[in-house]
DNA sequence: TGTACATCAGTGAACGCGCGTTCACTGATGTAC
DNA sequence: TGTACATCAGTGAACGCGCGTTCACTGATGTAC
């Protein structure tokens, strides 16, 4: 077994467990022996609990953050942007570019929400210096598209947005569970996302009655 | 100090202290020496730790699902349920009823966000158990108030909502400090009230595009 | 080509620590006769 | 009114357990000469 091959199992069992139970309920023996390794290769090769948390983030967000820039820098060439066109390319890169190598979008849906509700100050501050960027870049364009809404209200939807998406998402099993009990409805995760854009764009146009 | 003392200065203690941090990451030691009791006393009066974290909960749903009750029971007899009045009265009764003994509304919104993210199975097995009738009355209403959307469609929006609401406001004191440094603009959660209701109006109301 | 050494991934066992819970006990108050 | 007993809130100390981390060590591979 290469190094690679370690770093990645555990990689791979700490983003299944710790999505499934959170950081504080999901024990380094539990996830080694997911894994199939050593107990003290965590520690060896990541140094501790906390670098394996920022390491399972890292993993998935630098590559969904770049495809996020090229999208980005593909609408900015164009003329005018819609805010419709803005959430698509968000989905769609989310979607895309974590499902592709076989992994669970959803899964990262959790963890996000993870990364916001669990007390991890470290994370925190890691993902926003790292990220921070493509995520105010983001916000910029799609402030751009809303000329009409004054900042702090766009802020507070935006804010509004992220919570919708990321905790519906995140509960996405526990919600369609429900729904298909009480209304034999099966959710696929595109129909919700087919759902959340418009249902977003709503919240976001609405008419600014200037609450400060 | 009577029994109703210590027993009511630890759910006080434990209360805030699983707000700021989480369940796992409180332990009986860290609230028992905030409370000022002995630390056997929570095993004394609730049994566990997990009984504990129930009654936290308890004893601030109980007064807001029966204030919530008395509110849908009011407008029932009304003629036509706008679905403005309807969140107006969620929220409104939410405030009220919560803030009337001095407590943080934005405490309670953390605490039923960890209920939700943290994987505390029993308790959310409690809390639909004990308040879920309330909920869905609530559902009911405002979904009735909504004949245009499908309920498919609306069940998800009403998840939206929740997330939206939920998060924003247990991040509240987190989102206003970035807001205050960025554009010199205080939020109270009142103005934030009257800037969600309206958004979440905006979503639920929102042309149905029939996903499905 | 052969030998000595360095590097490095990985391991097994143990470390100290903080955790939730338990238990024998205390002391105050209430109750029965 | 006095005595014996029961009840109950609260306590101090200890229990066993699982945790993250450490450390001395192994064995394979690469490098220098």
């Amino acid at each position: 077994m290469s190094q690679l091959d370690t770093v990645n199992r555990i990689l791979d069992a700490a983003e299944v467990l710790f999505a499934e139970r959170g950081f504080t309920e999901t024990s380094l023996r539990t996830i080694t022996s997911t894994a199939g390794v050593n107990l003290a290769a965590v520690n060896y090769h990541f140094g501790s609990k906390k670098e394996l948390i920022q390491a399972v983030f890292e993993r998935f967000l630098t590559p969904f953050t770049e495809s996020l820039d090229r999208e980005l820098n593909r609408r900015e060439s164009q003329a005018q942007l819609q805010v419709e066109d803005l959430l698509q390319s968000l989905y769609r890169v989310a979607l895309a570019g974590l499902a592709r190598e076989g992994r669970d979008p959803k899964r990262f849906m959790r963890l996000l929400g993870l990364a916001y509700t669990q007390s991890q100050g470290h994370l925190r501050r890691f993902i926003v210096s790292r990220y921070g960027a493509s995520y105010r870049r983001f916000a910029g364009q799609l402030s751009g598209a809303l000329p009409q809404v004054d900042p702090v209200t766009f802020y507070w939807r935006l804010y509004f947005m992220l919570g919708a998406t990321i905790f519906s998402l995140s509960s996405f099993d526990a919600i369609e569970a429900i729904l298909r009990e009480d209304f034999g409805a099966v959710s696929s995760l595109d129909e919700t996302l087919a759902r959340l854009a418009p249902a977003a764009v709503a919240m976001l146009t609405a008419p600014d009655v200037g609450a400060a």
